[in-house]
DNA sequence: TGATTGATTGATACTAAATCTCAATACTTT
DNA sequence: AAAGTATTGAGATTTAGTATCAATCAATCA
């Protein structure tokens, strides 16, 4: 496998972001690490503007313009991705390439991410009476983590 | 089951979703039901924006207010559900109330609803692992329908 | 080292989606 | 008819996200 799930830390995230900008040919200038160490550090899904709210604090680090920039290119390279949403600014969640899905916890907030898929087998008869070709899907999981159960609960 | 799926023409959702709005106490109003009439219409999911344009045209129907009024409220009552989007606007698709899934056609946009779900019977086992309590699901599936492999293949 | 080159930044202007406001209007009930 | 309530819509406002472009930075080369 190739990113086990048990190397899925944070920390382990932060290394392989920098090392995939610079495989990439791009900088890892000082506005991207802070961007980079922030987003390594969050709890929990989080927006754009949220970002920039968070470092517009620290002052001469990272421009609007710098963290849309570099937040599209994560999530185009597989580093983030975005959530379903009912709201209106996208919500972004770190994550890995290839294809996973993210269980977010409705108390906490915390995304982990799933490696295994099975969806499309246990779809498969459904589809097959439609006669539709499944080509790809999105799945996203809510629920209550086992940190928020035994801790609150 | 209360929608079986071959009651679920657009025919039947422009029916049900007038008798919804009398049911919660709402009037059938003229841009209300102008703009359900274009929802039913609709061959594939369609954004905010595009009910405007489509019924400014029509002099003296529904302004902005009052369509994404009606959208919210078709939205939270569950006659519509909003993709998954990598972009900026809400994109909708007709719905029926209750746990369904949508299989969106690549080629031709049509989306279909599917009843059933065995999802969370197939990741329950990972999910046990993890030892996540599953609440819910978002779950959307892309491909080609029959139609278009018919057609045009 | 200093020059060259191209990537990167960020202030600012801009666009477009979505929400808010509130007076005017249209129903419904008594 | 009068009173009371729901609804509308024009326009102002907010906000997310994009575009611009001169100034700056970092990597490589002479
Ligand atoms: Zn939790
Ligand atoms: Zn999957
Ligand atoms: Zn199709
Ligand atoms: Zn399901």
């Amino acid at each position: 496998m190739a990113h086990p799930e048990s190397d899925q830390t944070p920390a382990h995230w932060r290394r392989r972001t920098e090392a995939a900008l610079r495989d990439a040919g791009l900088r890892c200038t000082f506005p991207r690490h802070a961007i980079l160490d922030w987003i390594a550090a969050a709890a929990a899904p989080f927006t754009a503007e949220q970002v920039v709210a968070a470092l517009e604090t620290q002052h001469g680090t990272s421009s609007r313009a710098t963290i849309y920039r570099l937040l599209d290119w994560l999530q185009a390279a597989g580093w983030l991705t975005r959530l379903y949403s009912d709201g209106t600014q996208h919500t972004y969640a770190r994550f890995w390439p290839g294809h996973h899905h993210i269980a977010v916890c409705l108390r906490c907030g915390s995304a982990t991410i799933m490696s295994e898929c099975h969806i499309e087998e246990g779809i498969r008869p459904a589809l097959a009476a439609l006669d539709f070709e499944l080509q790809g899907h999105v799945l996203e999981l809510y629920g209550v983590c086992g940190n928020c159960r035994t801790h609150s609960n």
